[in-house]
DNA sequence: CCGAAATAATACGGAACCGAAACGATCCGG
DNA sequence: CCGGATCGTTTCGGTTCCGTATTATTTCGG
């Protein structure tokens, strides 16, 4: 059944990915990163900036106390940084870190390691 | 710079799965799932059975109140289900359920649709 | 200028989860 | 048969997050 092959390797890869995630768990990134937390982190920094409370609760189609929640964590963590924008003083830009950075990119890598199971 | 290519990619398939994951919301899965709970869900699902709590706890290297909580969460929402095993009476068995037999296909079609942006 | 609109943040009550410890039920070896 | 070991659950105090409603600040059109 060729055609059940896929999804059942996407599923595998997934698996896995987010076991490391779990486990990992001390590290940077995860500590039980919830599904918005992730997807609001990686928006930061694989969309192209600038990126506002009010964007991403949009493109979430979440509520804005969502984000400011969730930028309030991971601020804590120094995985995203906030600042006024000066142009528009009612915003607040969201703005990439150091810390940020590398944890997305361990997490890039992490799943190009796994990815390795999929044929091709 | 080919060697940034497939670590961006990933990470691009990986940001519009959670994208879509968190805006479906009032479907069946996510909700806002933990990376804690989406790997038990994944790991009931992909894994042979049987699952204990014990066993889950120690494959996610997690304790075992966190195991019976997500169980709970995610019995709630009838995506798994519980049994004593009769063998042993200690032991609960965990089962799938019909409806998470569905959302756990339906993630792995959302992965499969998005790693159509993949090469190859 | 000044009131309406827009922005992010905060208040609030309720729910979920955490880690650590304690608890009941069950099994099993001697 | 019984005492220790095992298993899952529950309890505890504390933290975080939710959605809704409200607030403070800033912008801007008339």
């Amino acid at each position: 059944m060729p055609v059940e092959l896929r999804p059942l390797e996407a599923l595998t890869l997934w698996h896995r990915v987010t076991l490391d995630l779990v486990r990992e768990d001390g590290q940077d990134l995860s500590h039980d990163l919830s599904a918005r937390q992730l997807a609001i982190l990686l928006t930061i920094y694989l969309e192209p900036p600038p990126h506002t409370v009010r964007g991403l609760a949009g493109k979430l189609g979440v509520t804005k106390p969502v984000i400011t929640r969730a930028l309030d964590t991971m601020g804590r963590l120094d995985l995203v940084a906030r600042r006024r924008d000066d142009a528009d003083r009612r915003n607040v830009v969201i703005q990439r870190t150091v810390k940020g950075a590398l944890a997305v990119e361990r997490l890039g890598d992490l799943i190009v390691a796994h990815g390795r199971v999929l044929p091709r």
